[in-house]
RNA sequence: GGUGGGGUACCGAAGUGGCCAAACGGAUCAGACUGUAAAUCUGACGGCUCUACGCCUUCGAAGGUUCGAAUCCUUCCCCCACCA
C-alpha cells in the first residue's frame, strides 16, 4: 500500500464530481496504513450489457487508480438484479435475463474489465450470492429502514412524482438492494456516475443502520456519448466499445464532435487538466489542427485496448481512406458466379448481396444519390447491369466495400 | 371499482373520411464542402427486378359501415394519471 496519504488523496480526487466526504477517507486511508489493510472499493455492474464502453471506463479508471495505491477493488457483478430487470430511470422497462444469458455476460464482462482493471487486488462477487437466500420477510425487514421521504430525496423520483409520472415499487427497491450489497461486502469506498449519486448515499445509510461505517462516496462524471448530448450508453447505440476493432474504435472518435473530444482526454485517457488545457488553447489560437488532436486522441484510445501499434496503423488507414479516398486493407468479398457474370447482374441486386444495401430500395437509392462506385467508375442508373471481372471493388458510400469474387 | 387521457413508421410527435406510405423534429444514410466518419448545406429515408399518376404491407387487435378509413361504428387487448 503506498505510504503517503497525502499523496493518495490527490490522486484518488481527481475527476470526481461528487466527493462524500474526503475527510473520512483520510481517517481511513490513515487507519488502512496502520493496520495494514487496504480499503474495498464497490463497483457494481449491471450485467445486461456485455459490451464495456468508454462510459465505462471512467469508472474503472478511478478504480485502477485505488489498485495502484495498494487497495482492493470488490466488483460485483449484479447478476441477482439482472435477472429480475431494471426500470430504474428510464420509462421502458429492461428485459429480465436468463440465469444463462447473464452468466455469458458476466464472463465476458470480467474479461473486458481486465483490459483497464489490475488482475491482482480485485474481488469479483455475483450478488445472487447473498440475494438468493433472501427471504421476503428480509425484504420486508429491510425495507422497514428506510422511508419513503427519503425515497422522494431522489431528484429524480422527486421530479415524476410532482408530474404525475409513475414510479414503479421496484424502483424504490432497486437502490435499495444496491445500498444492501454495500452492507455484504463491507464497502469503504463506492464510486459510480453522478447518476448514482443517492443510491451511493443511501449505501451509506443502510451500513449506517446496520453499524457499520458508512461507505465514502465518489461520483464521476457521465461521458458523453458520440451523439454529444446523451450519456454513452449501449441502448442509445451511442457507444465505442472497448472489444471493437481498431477500425472501429478509430472511426467512431474521429467521428466525436470538436467540442466534446476535450471531454474524451481526461475521462478516458486520464490525461492530466494542464495537458489537456494546453491543447485546447493550441487549437483556439490555431497553433494546432483539431484534427491532428482528434487523431492523437483516437490512436490513443485504439492503443489503450488494443496497443500502441494498432492505433498508428487505424490512424494511417484511416487516413488513407477517408483523406485520400483509397481502399482499405481488406474487405469483405461478395462471389458472382461465372454464369451470372457473364450475362451480367444487376447493380441494385449485387449491392444487396454484397451487404452494401439492405434492400433493393435502399440498393437503388444509393445508386441515384451516386454513392456507387464499380471499380472506377461511378455509376448514376439505377437499372444499370454490370459485369465486373473477379477482383473488382464495389463501392457504396465512403464506408461501404466488397470485392467481387 | 369510478373518471379522464393515451396506443401512429427506428424514436419523439402531427394527422380525426379521399390531396396519407402518412406533416414536423431527432436518429440514420448519401452528396457537396472540409481539417475528420467535426461543423455547415443539400437530398433520401416501409417493401417490391421499381425509369411508375404501379403493386404489396403499415397507423394497438379483430370485425363492420363506405365507392374510399390512420381517421366513423362495434368488440377486444394494452399503457398512464386522478379519485376511491
Amino acid at each position: 500500500m503506498h505510504p503517503d496519504v497525502g499523496r493518495q488523496m490527490a490522486v484518488l480526487s481527481r475527476r470526481l464530481v461528487d466527493f462524500v466526504a474526503p475527510a473520512e477517507l483520510e481517517a481511513r486511508l490513515d487507519r488502512a496504513l496502520a493496520g495494514g489493510r487496504p480499503l474495498r472499493i464497490k463497483y457494481g455492474a449491471d450485467p445486461s450489457a456485455p459490451d464495456l464502453h468508454l462510459g465505462h471506463v471512467v469508472g474503472l479508471n478511478k478504480l485502477r487508480e485505488f489498485q495502484d495505491l495498494g487497495h482492493t477493488v470488490v466488483f460485483i457483478i449484479g447478476d441477482f438484479t439482472g435477472m429480475i430487470g431494471d426500470p430504474s430511470g428510464r420509462s421502458q422497462t429492461r428485459k429480465p435475463l436468463s440465469a444463462e444469458q447473464v452468466q455469458q455476460n458476466a464472463r465476458s464482462y470480467q474479461e473486458q474489465v481486465f483490459k483497464v482493471l489490475r488482475p491482482d487486488r480485485i474481488e469479483v462477487r455475483f450478488n445472487s450470492e447473498w440475494l438468493s437466500p433472501v427471504t421476503f420477510a428480509d425484504v420486508i425487514r429491510l425495507a422497514a429502514r428506510v422511508t419513503v421521504a427519503q425515497m422522494l430525496a431522489r431528484d429524480d423520483f422527486a421530479k415524476r412524482h410532482a408530474a404525475n409520472q409513475p414510479i414503479s415499487i421496484v424502483e424504490f427497491l432497486y437502490p435499495l438492494v444496491q445500498a444492501y450489497d454495500s452492507v455484504m461486502v463491507k464497502a469503504d469506498v463506492e464510486l459510480g456516475g453522478t447518476d448514482q449519486l443517492f443510491n451511493l448515499l443511501l449505501g451509506r445509510e443502510l451500513q449506517k443502520s446496520f453499524g457499520q461505517d458508512p461507505q465514502i462516496v465518489m461520483t464521476l462524471p457521465l461521458l458523453e456519448g458520440l451523439d454529444g448530448v446523451n450519456k454513452m450508453s449501449k441502448s442509445l447505440g451511442n457507444y465505442v466499445g472497448v472489444s471493437e476493432a481498431p477500425r472501429e474504435i478509430f472511426g467512431k472518435m474521429m467521428s466525436v464532435s470538436d467540442g466534446l473530444m476535450w471531454r474524451y482526454f481526461p475521462l478516458v485517457l486520464c490525461t492530466p487538466d494542464d495537458e489537456v488545457e494546453a491543447l485546447r488553447r493550441g487549437v483556439a489560437e490555431g497553433r494546432m489542427s483539431p484534427r491532428k488532436v482528434k487523431d492523437d486522441l483516437a490512436k490513443a484510445v485504439v492503443a489503450r485496448f488494443h496497443g500502441a501499434e494498432a492505433g498508428q496503423a487505424a490512424s494511417e488507414e484511416f487516413a488513407r481512406v477517408f483523406s485520400k479516398g483509397q481502399l482499405p486493407d481488406d474487405m469483405p468479398e461478395v462471389e458472382i458466379p461465372a454464369a451470372e457474370r457473364a450475362s451480367g447482374i444487376k447493380l441494385f441486386a449485387l449491392l444487396a448481396k454484397a451487404g452494401l444495401a439492405q434492400s433493393t430500395s435502399e440498393a437503388r437509392r444509393l445508386i441515384q444519390q451516386g454513392a456507387v462506385h464499380v471499380g472506377d467508375e461511378k455509376i448514376n442508373d439505377p437499372n444499370a447491369v454490370v459485369k465486373p471481372a473477379p477482383g473488382t471493388v464495389i463501392r457504396a458510400g465512403k464506408r461501404g466495400f466488397a470485392r467481387v469474387r
